[in-house]
DNA sequence: AATACGTATGTTTTT
DNA sequence: CATACGTATT
């Protein structure tokens, strides 16, 4: 009777058939997460659970539309229309806008950006007559936020002694004033940075029992997909609203969290069987995507982490070719073996642009394969790095709609008040905004009752403010009448953006204004597209929400047929046919500032792991001898990554003339088996490579001495009873053992009360 | 107040 | 390299 159920193999049934109750299912890389959680849904509809009744909190926007999309099929009707789907951000955003006022935010709150964060504290900063040098604002917007995703108020910020002297050591001993002082003007702009928006739903959550209540009985099934790279505060908001019902389901993958340094607690995934009562557990270890070389390849690389939940990821797959690795002597040149390849495959295999995906660690390294693509004619899609939306032009006209909405929104305020310049300049703003700060208003405000005080403002200056005003008033009173799309052109002309960019006649001049224009299609599109949905209200207000929790992911309509560029961390949740890993290189993957802790180290391998189960049929690994960084050329050596990939699946594509230039024979340091380490040309580097590999490894601090992954066989016949002492949890005592060989675990009791179930092959224990 | 120029400074990853 | 900030000049 259930037709849909035929599409999944008897692991991904279990889960889609589960009934009551909190479930997690652990999912191998492409092992049909995305699949287990669109048809649990679409099943608990056709149950008869009212579709009103479910929240799916997905990774990205576009996830959630085309999961609806899915369903929407599946189950036929309008139905799925109500399901209440998104990330994260952008469904508490919304349910902030109807109960944030509770908290004393307007419900068109702005929601400020990293960007609008940073400007903020940096201007704080200087209004405290801090020294830039000690309090660099980027540092501590990453502070503030990492103190927000822990729930960190800054209450408990000055409750907290170690905080406080953390600070006080690192020579910053008035943060928690900078952090008190950007909490609050946030507050009085009517904003919320990206962290509020979880924060604030948690306070409201906590604050407000009713509303709590409200929102436990609408949610009575919750399903959070990437479980794994959810941080504390989202940890959080999901136990509250589960609480009720304790209908929670959680997808995730422990091998694939790579979002720690925005707060991810991995520990949420591995404990989530502790946190609910009776949690049946799932696993799909199947995966259907990619060859049994890469799935292989994919494994080994992983086996290299101790800590991971057990799983055994196979495929019925093809065989298909092995992983292809390739050196290349500069960057130039590693874009044009990917540029060539590129097309050689899709000549070959009659495959299309976008079956294809370049993927690197850093947003920097795009510029090098976009050469290279553009000189072959190849058609390609930059994902991330400076987002569409980030561009100054479109910000510029974006905060002239947010004042619209949000007069009090003084990022926006500040960003085009003078601009295009009207003579309003650095000391009016500045004597404004300790007039806002004094009298606790808005710089509007302020503005729209100069007369009333006495600000040392000449005529002239004041003349030119109140004009100011009265143009953004004048948009309001048009706002209430005309949609969006009206609204936006009208300002573009009245505001004097586009002459001014106009004027400038440069092709820089012609290419904003041009993004201008794409940016009115944008809403035209929206505004018609808003009409057709429910439940949206179709005002500017929704529009500038979608605007600032969009990612270019979510914006891609895949209409064009294109190779995707992007870094790794997007790339999680896709797949391509060809995959073509660049810059596997030390100090750029794994990134020379994650390579201080084992854990950082862990997080790089597990973003490798990620990039890798991206290809579905044959995936390419690229590194360079010299790359350009900071403008200058500089050496780069292999990835330790590369040699760690079992050689069985790898194929060295270098051509061995490359090889026979070096100007001596570096002895074969590492065995004849692994793929050749670099070669260096350089006779100027006095230390040898092996040399120098061993001083890298030094850097890390845990002990060495053991090889990863081999634990002494004392260690492996451990008893009940015995006490041991782990490197990271401390000393505890062993409850049980269970498995044998490879499989042999070991609950143990540590003395700082945690009790963890460790495989003895990975887990670093010592025999007391 | 606006502009032009020099310097220093940092660079992972993102909602 | 790219941007951000400070200083000097008009």
């Amino acid at each position: 009777m259930k037709e849909y159920l035929k599409d999944l193999n008897e692991a991904q049934k279990a889960p889609v058939l589960h009934k009551e109750g909190p479930l997690i299912v652990i999912a191998g890389a492409g092992s049909g997460k995305t699949r287990v959680l669109t048809y649990r849904i679409a099943h608990l509809m056709a149950q008869g659970v009212d579709s009103f009744n479910i929240l799916a909190l997905t990774f990205t926007n576009k996830a959630a539309r085309e999961m609806k999309q899915r369903i929407s099929d599946l189950v036929g009707g309008s139905e799925a229309k109500n399901l209440w789907m998104g990330t994260f951000h952008s469904v508490f955003a919304r349910l902030l806008r109807s109960d944030g006022p509770k908290l004393g935010y307007p419900s068109n709150f702005t929601i400020y950006d990293t960007q609008d964060s940073q400007r903020l504290i940096a201007s704080i900063i200087k209004e405290m007559g801090l020294d830039k040098d000690i309090y660099k604002y980027k540092q501590i917007q990453n502070r503030i936020s990492s103190f927000k995703n822990s729930l960190i108020t800054v209450k408990a910020y000055f409750q907290n002694p170690e905080l406080i002297e953390a600070d006080a050591m690192a020579k910053r001993p008035r943060l928690g004033e900078i952090y008190k002082n950007y909490v609050e003007r946030c507050f009085k702009a009517g904003a919320m940075d990206f962290d509020d928006l979880l924060l604030r739903t948690n306070e409201l959550l906590n604050r407000f029992p009713d509303v709590l209540a409200k929102y436990q009985e609408r949610f009575r099934y919750i399903l959070v997909d990437e479980y794994q790279d959810t941080n504390h505060s989202q940890y959080l908001i999901v136990r509250a609203l589960a609480d009720r019902y304790q209908n929670i389901c959680v997808v995730g993958d422990d091998a694939q969290s790579i979002y720690s340094f925005r707060g991810a607690n991995i520990t949420n995934i591995l404990n989530f069987q502790r946190d609910y009562d009776d949690v049946a557990v799932y696993r799909l270890e199947q995966n259907y995507r990619s060859t049994k070389n890469i799935v292989n390849a994919a494994n080994s690389i992983i086996a290299n982490n101790k800590h991971q939940l057990e799983k055994v990821v196979w495929t019925a797959n093809k065989e298909g070719p092995k992983v292809k690795l390739h050196r290349s002597p500069t960057d130039a040149e590693e874009g044009r073996f990917v540029a060539g390849s590129v097309f050689e495959h899709k000549m070959q295999q009659q495959m299309a642009h976008s079956d294809f995906a370049v993927l690197y660690r850093t947003n920097s390294q795009s510029r090098a394969i976009e050469d290279a693509l553009r000189k072959r004619d190849i058609p390609y899609r930059i994902f991330g790095g400076l987002s569409f939306y980030q561009r100054k032009e479109i910000k510029d006209l974006l905060s002239y709609l947010r004042l619209v909405i949000n007069p009090k929104d003084e990022e926006a305020l500040k960003r085009i008040i003078n601009f295009p310049a009207r003579g309003i300049g650095q000391t009016t703003i500045d004597r404004l905004t300790i007039a806002a700060n004094h009298y606790e208003r808005s710089i509007f405000e302020i503005i729209e009752n100069l007369d009333k005080l006495d600000l040392k403002i000449n005529a002239g200056t004041r003349r030119k403010l109140e004009d100011f005003v009265n143009m953004i008033k004048s948009f309001q009173i048009m706002n209430q009448q005309a949609d969006a799309f009206t609204l936006a052109e009208h300002v573009v002309k009245k505001s004097g953006l586009l002459v001014e960019f106009k004027k400038d006649g440069t092709p820089e001049g012609v290419t904003r204004i041009e993004n201008l224009e794409e940016l009115l299609n944008g809403i035209k599109d929206f505004v018609e597209g808003q009409k057709e949905l429910a439940d949206a209200t179709g005002d500017l207000t929704e529009f500038l929400e979608d605007v600032a929790l969009a990612t270019d992911l979510d914006n891609d309509k895949g209409d064009s047929d294109r190779v995707a560029l992007m870094t790794v961390h997007m790339a999680k949740g896709l797949e391509f046919p060809y995959v073509y890993i660049v810059g596997l290189e030390e100090d750029l993957f794994p990134s020379a500032m994650s390579m201080n802790t084992r854990s950082e180290l862990e997080e790089e391998r597990r973003l490798f792991y990620v990039a890798l189960t991206r290809a579905e049929k044959q995936a390419f690994i690229t590194y360079t001898q010299n790359r350009y960084r900071w403008g200058k050329l500089i050496d780069a050596e292999p990835s330790r990554f590369i040699e760690e990939i079992d050689e069985a699946f790898v194929e060295d594509l270098t051509p061995a003339s490359t090889y026979t230039f070096k100007p001596f024979v570096s002895p074969d340091i590492f065995g004849s088996s692994g793929p050749p380490r670099k070669t260096t040309t350089r006779v100027t580097s006095s230390i040898a490579p092996a040399e120098k590999q061993l001083r890298k490894l030094r850097k890390l601090k845990p002990n060495l001495s053991q090889p990863i992954g081999h634990t002494d066989k004392a260690v492996m016949d451990l008893e009940v009873g015995t006490l041991v002492n782990h490197s990271r949890f401390g000393k505890g005592e062993v409850l049980k053992v269970e498995g044998n060989g490879h499989d042999k675990k070991a609950e143990i009791q540590f003395a700082k009360g945690d009790t963890k179930k460790l495989l003895l092959r990975f887990a670093k224990l010592e025999i007391l």
